[in-house]
DNA sequence: GTAACTTTAGACCAAATGTACTAAATAATT
DNA sequence: AATTATTTAGTACATTTGGTCTAAAGTTAC
């Protein structure tokens, strides 16, 4: 990637965050970056180029912070960091999330690569439950599709914490993270065996109270 | 309110909803409405008065099809019953939870509107929880701001299911939302006694596998 | 050093948008 | 019937946008 390309995709991402992807311009883009528009088509022909270029980006950085992670602890403590780091990279990608579905209405390219990755976090999800109810960490299922409904939901909440975040919050960044990477974990507790609950313990000490 | 004025509400929710709040200009909707633009701007001086007259058709709507609810049956089948309708009226005006997001930053003043709804809501299902648990369908808290934080997920799934659906689904209408009000009652599933257990079971019998 | 290729900027264009202004038509009031 | 207020359409304007085209400047290769 050359350099001028580089400067594109970290100054997008800057003004993006800030102002939202529809409200930028190619033109704006072009002066934030210091260089003409037509220079800037050159490099990135269409804005769905630019917004692809930034969910690599974002790929990267996630898989990057997660290879980073200790991965020696209990599973659900493992399980909470590993969303803390997320939720981070979501969070300084966060123009992507608030406008979800904008992005994925005018750039189809976009939504496509959501549905693939989607299907990873199914699979990572049923990963991890298979492995705490293995420990005896999670009570196994009362009746069919009560963990993949579960996953839904997490999915969902995941995808949409800071868009809701954005609307009735006014929390500084780390508190968000904080708040919200705990919320996730919840969806987790009431199917926690007794063992489960008592290593969940463990991170209720560093998690803020809701509201 | 005037019969223009109707008219014009009725028809901005049918365009609004195929192509969204961004997609449509003040033109657009004029010609749709068949009348001209600088008639359309007469009624509603900015789209936000547009915005705000379609949010509160939703409320009216909302409430209207809430009261005419027979709310004898069993708590737990009333609070399905009530998802199911809400869940209707979400969809029925998908456009507003669809772009929640750039609603909110481009009118200020729908930003506030929900922030008040917001409240209700949550003293909606705080009673809803409390009287559960009187009831002995709902197990009571087992850590300080359990059932605070569960009414927070309710909530973000409630404003956000819609658009995730547009984003992995392609189911029809029916399907779509009975799919979702049974993941919705599923947040309430792990907490149940063993009582309200029983009565969850008589409303799975009208619930599609989720995926 | 010159030829070929890449990168850059500037100008131009047609289309669309919100806003404002004017004047005609219609309805209401006296 | 005359006047006043409301509703409507048309026009004009300044701005912005995404594209396209052209040519200059810079870089690389031979």
């Amino acid at each position: 990637m050359s350099k001028t390309k580089k400067k594109i995709l970290e100054k997008a991402l800057v003004i993006y965050n800030l102002h939202g992807v529809s409200d930028v311009s190619i033109r704006q883009l072009a002066k934030v970056v210091g260089i003409s528009h037509s220079n800037l088509t050159y490099h990135y022909p269409t804005q769905e180029d630019i917004i692809l270029g930034l969910h690599d980006l974002l790929l990267k950085k996630a898989v990057e912070l997660n290879n980073g992670l200790v991965q020696n602890e209990s599973p659900i403590k493992s399980l909470y960091t590993t969303t803390r780091t997320g939720f981070t990279v979501v969070y300084n990608f966060r123009f992507f999330f608030k406008e979800l579905q904008y992005i994925c209405k005018a750039f189809p390219k976009v939504k496509e690569v959501l549905r693939k990755v989607e299907k990873v976090r199914t699979h990572m999800y049923k990963n991890i439950i298979t492995n705490m109810i293995a420990n005896d960490l999670l009570r196994s299922e009362e009746f069919i599709g009560e963990f993949d409904d579960l996953i839904v939901r997490i999915k969902i909440f995941s995808d949409h914490w800071l868009e809701s975040s954005s609307i009735y919050d006014e929390l500084p960044m780390e508190e968000t993270i904080k708040k919200y990477s705990y919320l996730l974990m919840q969806h987790f507790y009431p199917y926690l065996t007794e063992n489960g609950k008592n290593e969940f313990k463990t991170i209720q000490i560093t998690a803020p109270k809701a509201d």
